[in-house]
DNA sequence: ACAATAAGTAATAGATCAATTACTTTAATC
DNA sequence: GATTAAAGTAATTGATCTATTACTTATTGT
């Protein structure tokens, strides 16, 4: 049994896999800037060289890592919304109720599709916590390079989807009247943001998935216009 | 007239201080971890290996700038919260009534005090740009660097100044009976990073401080319990 | 005024890293 | 089964960067 095994030819898309796979992997413990090429040859048993017959540059590796996440994030964030909407939870079912009445005491299905895209986003961040810190790095970057016109690109398709939602939920009178939804997005993403920065801070990872509900219960109250009757004071 | 001047010597404190402004200043423009010795010492026109006769390494430096950052937003936060709560906005003038008795209609001094906490971070960061990158950067290392500790008791003050407010609106009645206090924190610093995070997108700075109040107005109905009543429906 | 000290330089050592090269080995194709 | 193309290695190049060294210049204090 070799610790160290010698590495069986593969495919360059099976290596470009593992690269990725690698590269992520490596990101969830420290700062992208800081892994090499030889870091990542080791993590997948190359050679340093070996990386250069399947990416043309480490700035080619990370673009397809940035690809990877984009398809990724973005599958899992439209399902969960899609999920939501069909399916209803327990507790927000609608009756085939004109769904454009105001529907009072039961949560419209885009605040349930905004619920399950932020519940589905904690999730990636937590069984990827390399993606913040790719994205984040990619951001700091001046100009318009290669890497950070991908991930804008990436934001744009999430602030969309949000956008969308968000409209869906005005329609629904789901929000109270005259929300500011641009700085609704912001804050959705901020707060996730907050999240990851928790993470960060006490390098407690999993935990974020416990915080997670409590904040957007938070986040929904500052939607919704009526929160229902506080029964605190009787 | 030189356009590289010959350098006068400065006393090593003016040089430090020289230097952790450039380091800032340099930040806000690219990623901390692309700023090398060379440009530090090019920002403030002396040679490379000068810098080392103020700081005794790079990461002596960076500590340094951590520190000028903690002690100046702090300060500045901490100002903000006090000038808010002493002089009440013309809209939350308090009489001489029993603050803990329910103002229902005006915002509690504390709210005040978290909004003002919230326009003097956004306003800091946006003087100063390169603080979040640095605070980021630091925060994504592994283990427990000297740096990593620095940024901790920076975000670890800060929280606490954050507790200490939500509470004290607890007890004014201005939030919702039973509000998760640590999710509204992290929805507090959430929000801030999701400003922050547009203004990478864009490259536009200043848009934060035109954002900033439409976001934490979002902020303050998640915490508070009764929006004032919408006049929207008639 | 004149040592003593602090701040500066230029040059370089020592490390790391991305990418290339010349060559070898494995796997796919006809 | 031979040939070819793809995937591998080891070694090296050239660039960059931190920190040190030997030496020079300015400022400060008595």
């Amino acid at each position: 049994m070799h610790v160290t095994e010698r590495p069986t030819k593969q495919r360059t898309e099976v290596r470009q896999a593992g690269l990725v796979e690698a590269a992520l992997k490596l990101a969830a413990q420290r700062s992208p800037a800081d892994i090499s090429t030889g870091d990542l040859a080791r993590a997948v048993g190359i050679s340093q060289g070996a990386v250069f017959r399947h990416f043309a540059s480490k700035e080619a590796l990370w673009l397809a890592v940035l690809d990877w996440v984009t398809d990724t994030l973005m599958a899992r964030l439209q399902a969960a919304a899609q999920d939501a909407q069909q399916a209803p939870s327990p507790a927000t079912q609608h009756t085939t109720t004109d769904p454009t009445l105001p529907a009072l005491d039961a949560t419209p299905p885009a605040l349930a599709a905004l619920r399950a895209v932020f519940l589905a986003h904690v999730g990636f961040v937590v069984e990827q916590p390399g993606v913040p810190r790719v994205v984040f790095q990619e951001l700091q970057r001046p100009g318009d390079t290669a890497l950070k016109i991908r991930v804008r690109a990436l934001l744009a398709r999430y602030r969309q989807l949000l956008m969308q939602l968000l409209q869906q939920a005005q329609q629904e009178q789901g929000l109270a009247p005259g929300t500011d939804l641009q700085a609704a997005a912001v804050m959705f993403i901020g707060s996730v943001q907050g999240l990851v920065m928790q993470a960060l801070i006490s390098g407690d990872v999993p935990a974020m998935a416990v915080q997670a509900p409590g904040v957007f219960a938070l986040y929904q109250r500052a939607l919704q216009s009526h929160p229902q009757d506080s029964q605190g004071t009787p």
